[in-house]
DNA sequence: TAATTATTTTAGGTTTGTCTAAAATAATTT
DNA sequence: AAATTATTTTAGACAAACCTAAAATAATTA
């Protein structure tokens, strides 16, 4: 395995979340995603195409190639292994491990990770619900629903959150929402697709379609 | 504080290292230090004059500016905190921990590194022996001794080992002697200065004025 | 002191990663 | 299908950090 720069990184990081949900990712995307310029991007993807980790065919748009997802996947390890780390042993908040962990998962000592993964106990979610990679860059793919899509009544746990803005942060802060909280969707209002939810010993509330649409779960109770 | 590339925090803390003995340094001190040209040094000394982190005048040799120690220290202040993460929690051996904390010290965040030295438990010194500079750069100046000035049979503890090389350390661990090692000084031989000493529950054994050198003690039991 | 040697600086070039402006291609609208 | 608009790429420039080779200065030796 190689060692990559950190704008490398940044660019490979981005394309493997972008690709998530199309297979292909455009100049424009990742530009914004990185909120640099389109002809910085062009330069890169010549360059990560010679290095054989995207292909990439001029106004085709791009994507990984098997050992691009591979280098992705342990930058992703790296990333997530450290938010653990910034919020279970040093105390840092939910909403401000990323930041902190966008420098340090560049540090690219494997020994370094996988000594820290043991040290934490081998964690298998980052404090966001997001599944750590194993050390081979193996990921747990475990069934994640939408809330928006969650019958009524069905006992649910919080694993996810799709946007991880500030701003979503502070409310779902406000609402005592988290990875890890338990609820069931009480009611739903076709109107403006709002939902009410109920968290154990709480009264039940309501949550905009745009809330919900950010929150993922998974069956429980 | 401001934020300094990876390249100038590394030429702030040569130049920092190298003025502890003399008061002021030349080009070819850090070029060779930081396995460079004397030209690289010579241009990133005008950039760091600018930003008035150092006194140069062309031809004449430099030093550090009050603010330019400051920033050195909070440097090592990282580096050294990251040593002792390595060694205390993540198991590194003592010989490891260095490299992989020159990566992890130019992470910047002044939360992170406060809340690292307080999950620590505000250490005093590294796995090395060398002190740990506080979130003001403020740093413990304790009396070490060289080995070779040490009285016979007074009873003292090892806290620093000059040379850092992974053919010392490889030497230290083989004899046993870390930091933190109680011993005596029981016979000079003045023909090669040559030392016998003795460590708790072993047998005397002799070291080399080259070895003796480059370890230091405090007084104590 | 003059000549030689060593050190340091300057001048100009390279690489990485960025940018702007213009050209090329693709997508959309009329 | 032609024209317009949007996207992407190319061309050329810039800053950071490094380099080599040559010039300038300082130190040393004869």
């Amino acid at each position: 395995m190689l060692n990559y720069s950190t704008s490398e990184e940044n660019y490979i990081k981005a394309i493997f979340h972008l690709q998530q949900d199309e297979g292909t990712v455009t100049t424009n995307e990742v530009a914004h995603e990185l909120s640099t310029k389109p002809a910085s991007v062009t330069d890169m993807m010549k360059k990560l195409k010679t290095k054989k980790l995207l292909y990439y065919q001029p106004y085709q748009g791009f994507r990984l190639s098997p050992e691009g997802k591979k280098v992705a996947l342990l930058i992703i390890r790296r990333h997530r292994l450290w938010e653990y780390f910034l919020a279970e042993k040093l105390k840092f908040s939910w909403d401000e491990v990323h930041e902190v962990a966008e420098h340090l998962e560049h540090v690219s000592s494997k020994k370094l990770i996988d000594k820290l993964d043991e040290f934490l106990g081998f964690p298998r979610v980052d404090p966001h619900g997001d599944p750590i990679p194993d050390e081979n860059g193996k990921i747990e793919t475990s069934p994640q629903v939408c809330l928006l899509d969650l019958p009524l009544n069905k006992p649910a746990i919080v694993c996810h959150v799709g946007d991880q803005s500030n701003q979503i942060l502070e409310l779902l802060n406000h609402k005592n929402i988290g990875i890890g909280t338990r609820m069931e969707v009480k009611k739903k209002f076709d109107f403006d697709n709002s939902m009410e939810i109920k968290i154990r010993q709480q009264l039940p509330f309501t949550i905009s379609e745009q809330l919900a649409k950010n929150i993922f779960v998974r069956y429980g109770t």
